[in-house]
DNA sequence: TATGAATGAGTATTCATTCAT
DNA sequence: AATGAATGAATACTCATTCAT
C-alpha cells in the first residue's frame, strides 16, 4: 500500500546516487547542479548534505560502489600467470564489467577533463594502470604493447561511440569483444 | 624593440584563441573562466567581448580554424576509390592531422560531455562520421567494421592516453599508427 | 525585544516586495538593481533568489498581490446591468482601488515602455480592457466612448500628475473623481 | 546613381536622431543601446560620439528640435487674453503639435520614470506647466481646474492608448479633441 | 531524517564611454 | 568624419555549501 512514499524511507542515499549518476552521465558533472538532483528527487538540497559531505563525495561514493568489480578483476588477473589466455579472459571479463555499469563508465569516458581534477581521477587511473600492467608485457615490442592498450580502448569506444554503426547492442558488443581479443592474440603471435 | 606591447597590437584576437585553447585543454571548458583568460592576457574581460560574441564563440572560432585539415582530409578521401590503400592513407594522414593540432583534439577528447552540448559538438560529429564513412565498408562483416572504427580510436587514444607507456613521442606515434594501419588491413584480408 | 532581527524571521519575502516596489516606483524598474534592493534589506542578492526566481518575478508577485482588487472590480462590474449608475459606481470604486495601491499604479503609469515588455504588461492590459468594456457602450457615439475612456485616464492622471495643483490630496481626489463621474454622465446624456 | 551612400554624406547627425527616436519610442530609452543604434545605421558606436557627447545628449537634441512647437504654442498662448476661446484654441493647436511629433510624445508618455531623471524631464515639465498655466484659472473651482488639466491628459491618452477603440486615426483624433475642447468649455460654464 | 533560509564567491554578459589613428 | 580597440563598472543570475531548527 502507498508504495513510493513508503519504500522511499531509508533508501534516500541510494536514490541520490541513482539520480546523480543518471544526470552526471547525461549532462556532465559540472553542468549538473545539486538543485537539479534535489528537485528530481523532490527533496531539498540540504537533504543531500545530510547524506553526503560534498558534491564530489556523491560521485566518489558512486564510483566506489560501482568500480569494485574492476578492482576484483585486477586482483584476479594479478593472481593468474601472464599468459595469452589470462589476458584474453581479462578482456572478456572487462567487457562484462563495462556493460554492467555502463552509465558510470560512459560518464568517466565523457568527462575526462573533469574527472582528472577529482579524487576519482586518481582512483580510476590506478585501476586502469592495473589492468594495463596485466595486459601489457613490458618486454614486448612497442607495437604489441600498443595493441594491448588498444584492445582496452576499443572496448571503451565500443560502449560509448558506436551507437550509429547499426546492429543490435548485443551483436555490437560481441563484435567489439572479438576485435579486442584478437588484438591481444596478435600481440602474442610470436615475440 | 620593446616587443610585447608593440607586437600585441593587432594580434589580440589570435592571442585570445591561443590562451583560451591552452586553458581549455588544461582545465576543461567549464572550469576555464573568461576572467582567467583575460587575466593571463592582461586585458579586461570586456576586451574578449570586443573580439568574440560569447565564450562559446571563442571555442568555435578555434575549432573552425584548426579543424579545416580534417575537412580537407574527408574531401580528399571521398574523391579516392574506396580501396585498402586509400583507407590506410587516410589513417596515416589523420594521424598527422591529430599531431598537428594536438591541443585542440586533446580538448575534444577530454571534454566530450561538454562538447556535445556545444555548437562544435555537431560540427565535430559530422567530420568524424565523414571519416568513418570513408574507412568503413557498410557491406563488410560487423567485426571488420569495428576494426576500422577501432583504428580511429586507437589513433585518438594513442595521442592522449599513452603518455606512460614510456618511449619517446615520435616512436609512440609510429607504433600507434602501425597498429591502426594494420587494423585496416585486417578488415580487408578477405571478405 | 531586539525587534528587527527577531521580527525579520519569516517575513523576508514580504519585505523584499515592499522594498522592491518602493524602489521600482521611485526610480523605475530598469534603474533599480537587485544589489540595491538587497543592500537596503541588509541581505545578499542570493537571498532574493531564494525567494524569487527572477527580478521580473518579484514584480509579477507584487502585481498579482496588489491588483486583485481590479480583478474583483471587473468581475463585479460585469455582473451588473450596463447602466449609468453601474458605470459611475465602477469609476468610484476604481478611484478607491487606485488610492489603495498607489505605489504600484504610479509604477505602472510611469514605466509603460518597460511594463509592456514584461509579463505584467499583458496582465494589466487585460484588466484595463475589462474595465473599458464595462464603461464603454460600443453602440454609442465615438465621442461618448472617448468620454468614458477619458474618465479612466483622468483618474490615473489625477493620481500621478497633479501633485502641483495644490490643495490637499483628499480634496484633489474628490475633485478628480467628480470630473470622471461627470464624464460618464455626459456620455449617457442622450444617445 | 548609388543614392543611399551618396545621400548619407553629411546628414549622419540627423540619421542618428531618427533611428534613435524610433528605437527609444519602440523599446524605451534604457533598453535601447548605442550599439543597437550604431548597428542599424551601419556605423560604429564611436561615430555616434563624434556627433553627440553622450547618449542623453542624443535624446536632448531630439527633444529640443521637436518640442519647439510647444514652446511657440506656450509663447503664443501667454500673449493672448485668458479667455475660453484662447484656451480652446490652445487645446486645438496642442492636438496638432502632438500629432506632428507623435513618436517623441509617445516616448515621453511611455518613459516617464526614465525621463524624470534626465535633463529633458525638467524641460518637458516646464513646458507642460506653461501650458497648464494658460489653461487653468487659479481662481476657479478646483473641479474646473481638474477639468482643464484633464483636457490635456485626454489628448495624450488619445494619442497613445486608444489604438483599440477602432475607428480610423483621424476620426479618433477629432473625437478626442472634441472631448478636450468640451472639458474646457465646461470649466468655463459659469464660475 | 530532513527543511527553510541564507551566504560568499563566482559566472557570462552588456553598457556607455574614451582615445589614438 | 569616422574607426578599431579597449576599459571600468555594472548587471542578472547560479552554485556549492552551512546551520539553526
Amino acid at each position: 500500500m502507498d508504495g513510493t512514499r513508503q519504500r522511499r524511507r531509508g533508501d534516500t542515499r541510494q536514490r541520490i546516487q541513482d539520480v546523480a549518476l543518471e544526470l552526471f552521465a547525461e549532462q556532465g558533472y559540472e553542468k549538473t547542479s545539486l538543485r537539479e538532483i534535489a528537485e528530481r528527487l523532490e527533496v531539498t538540497k540540504a537533504a543531500l548534505y545530510y547524506h553526503f559531505k560534498t558534491k564530489e563525495e556523491i560521485l566518489v561514493s558512486i564510483f566506489e560502489d560501482l568500480s569494485r568489480p574492476i578492482e576484483d578483476l585486477v586482483a584476479w588477473g594479478r593472481a593468474q600467470p601472464p599468459t595469452l589466455e589470462t589476458r584474453q579472459e581479462v578482456v572478456r571479463r572487462y567487457s562484462d564489467v563495462l556493460a554492467g555499469a555502463a552509465p558510470l563508465f560512459r560518464f568517466m569516458h565523457d568527462n575526462q577533463a573533469t574527472v582528472r581534477e577529482l579524487r576519482i581521477g586518481e582512483m580510476f587511473k590506478n585501476r586502469a594502470l592495473g589492468l594495463r600492467d596485466i595486459l601489457v608485457d613490458p618486454e614486448a615490442d612497442l607495437v604489441d604493447q600498443v595493441r594491448c592498450v588498444s584492445a582496452l580502448f576499443t572496448l571503451h569506444a565500443g560502449m560509448f561511440a558506436l551507437h550509429d554503426l547499426g546492429a543490435d547492442p548485443e551483436a555490437r558488443r560481441k563484435a567489439v569483444l572479438e576485435v579486442a581479443v584478437d588484438l591481444i592474440a596478435q600481440a602474442h603471435r610470436d615475440g
